[in-house]
RNA sequence: GUCCCCAUCGUCUAGUUAGGUCUAGGACACCAGAUUUUCAUUCUGGCGACAGGGGUUCGAAUCCCCUUGGGGAUGCCA
């Protein structure tokens, strides 16, 4: 059976390249009816937190994903490495440097790794240093526990990033050393940022945290990963991770590193927010509104949301969008006011819409749309010249949802007050 | 420096394992047009790539070599 493992270290919040790796992993051990396991690298006991940790898995389980059995922890096997690396101490083939514990590398040797991923990669034992298998502190080296927990663990396949390749003949030199059979292993390439380089801070957001905090859904970023480096084909890209267990094959993994695109990821969100019921919208986009300091009746937002989520590519952009809605304190497009405002009669026909809309008893789309063809037709002119200038006056901006559904939302009143404000107020020509 | 990985449109990719069906397909982005009496959506079309140079072959995006370019590793971090 197959045994794979996610390995991350509680230093910080799991970063999108992890989260990658978490994932393929999860792809390959649930495609091959195995097991999915969690090992938490807390080694380092000055960088480790277990706030990280709650978070990093919250963001696994938040993404769909699911591991068999408890999560292991390095930090309470220190005994047991200890135990491991004295006893090839024992054999010889380690030795004490101070009170660190190294192993003896055997100098001139070919190590031959099969990649599921690259094919045959092969390493001198030439260019190998003596591997620390523990340091002075007491403390286990990586490439010495991650062995010794692979091996009892039952690791069948190590499937992580490329920047692992060349801890990967230390690794099998410790699976010798004890004597057991290394698992096989798959490298895959790393995700890289815009430019380029290596995805870092300095290209915006780069954890999981980030991405859920603005706006972006679990199935879009999960969808999104999975296809940096893997291709379901036939040109299929929106695809379930359900979908994908069925599929997915580690041989089919591209060996190209691979650009994280922004822009792609916007359009998957905006995919499956479209997707979403409002129902299941409503609690995010309340959040962000509570965030933004935007209070408002269930059934209002939930109106808009109705109208907003078929153009909105992140649930956050939803505040910017409907703001004028809910609050006076909305901010008026000044390009948007001298394109559509400031123009020759656009004033007087804001005007002349107001004032036929207040005849208007019940405040449908419906009911103010036939007002505003009316006024088309007696004025001769273009529905533009009517439709962007009210939406401007009504929301300070030159874009949202339909005219008149936006009027019916915003309610008479309001509407009438700012269009006549609008075209009161604005300078004149 | 040394070792290792990689190289198809701006980006993600299909095609490379078994060389011909590829005047290289799709998606995002971008640009036009259509629809929407409106922004957006939707639809249609356009732009746009096999890094360069040598081989092998009747034939190479696909195989080999070199160069160039990018990335990673060279910690008692993980």
């Amino acid at each position: 059976m197959t045994v794979v493992r996610f390995a991350p270290s509680p230093t910080g919040f799991l970063h999108l390249g992890s989260a990658r790796t978490a994932i393929v992993n999860w792809l390959y051990a649930r495609h091959t009816g195995g097991k999915f396991l969690l090992r938490v690298e807390d080694t380092d006991q000055v960088r480790s937190d277990a706030k990280f940790l709650e978070e990093i898995l919250e963001d696994l389980k938040w993404m769909g994903l699911d591991w068999d059995g408890e999560p292991i922890y390095q930090s309470k096997r220190f005994d047991v490495y200890k135990e491991k690396a004295e006893s090839l101490l024992a054999e010889g083939k380690a030795y004490k440097e101070g009170d660190a514990i190294l192993y003896k590398v055997e100098k001139g040797r070919a190590i031959e790794i099969d990649d599921e991923i690259h094919g045959k990669i092969v390493f001198n034992t030439d260019e190998i240093k003596d591997q620390v298998m523990m340091k002075s502190d007491g403390s286990p080296a990586y490439n010495f526990c991650c062995v010794v927990d692979d091996v009892e663990l039952g690791i069948t396949h190590t499937i992580r990033g490329d920047d692992h390749i060349s801890n990967t003949p230390k690794q099998i030199l410790f699976y010798e050393a004890l004597g057991e059979k290394p698992p096989k292993f798959a490298h895959m390439p790393l995700m890289m940022g815009a430019d380029g380089a290596k995805l870092s801070k300095r290209h915006g957001a780069v954890s999981i945290e980030e991405y859920k905090k603005d706006g972006f859904l679990p199935e879009a970023m999960a969808n999104y990963l999975m296809l940096l480096g893997w291709s379901p084909g036939e040109g299929k890209e929106v695809i379930s991770l359900e979908e994908a267990v069925k599929i997915f094959e580690l041989k089919n993994m591209s060996d190209v590193q691979a650009r994280f695109d922004d822009q792609k990821l916007r359009w998957f969100n905006a995919e499956y927010i479209k997707t979403q019921t409002t129902e299941d919208l409503y609690p995010l986009i309340k959040k962000h509104l509570d965030d933004g300091g935007i209070t408002a009746e269930e059934d209002k937002i939930k109106e808009l949301i109705e109208l907003y989520k078929v153009r909105i590519k992140t649930t956050k952009d939803f505040v910017d969008l409907t703001r004028s809605f809910f609050t006076e304190e909305y901010p008026i497009d000044e390009k948007g006011l001298r394109k559509y405002i400031e123009k020759e009669g656009n004033k007087e026909n804001l005007k002349i819409f107001a004032k036929e809309l207040e005849k208007v008893e019940d405040f449908t789309p419906e009911n103010i749309e036939t007002v505003c063809r009316k006024i088309m037709e007696e004025k001769e002119l273009k529905a533009a010249q009517i439709i962007h200038p009210t939406r401007m006056a009504i929301s300070g901006r030159t874009d949202g949802a339909g005219l008149f559904e936006m009027m019916q939302v915003l309610g008479k009143e309001k509407v009438l007050e700012r269009m006549k404000k609008t075209a009161v107020l604005c300078p004149p020509e």
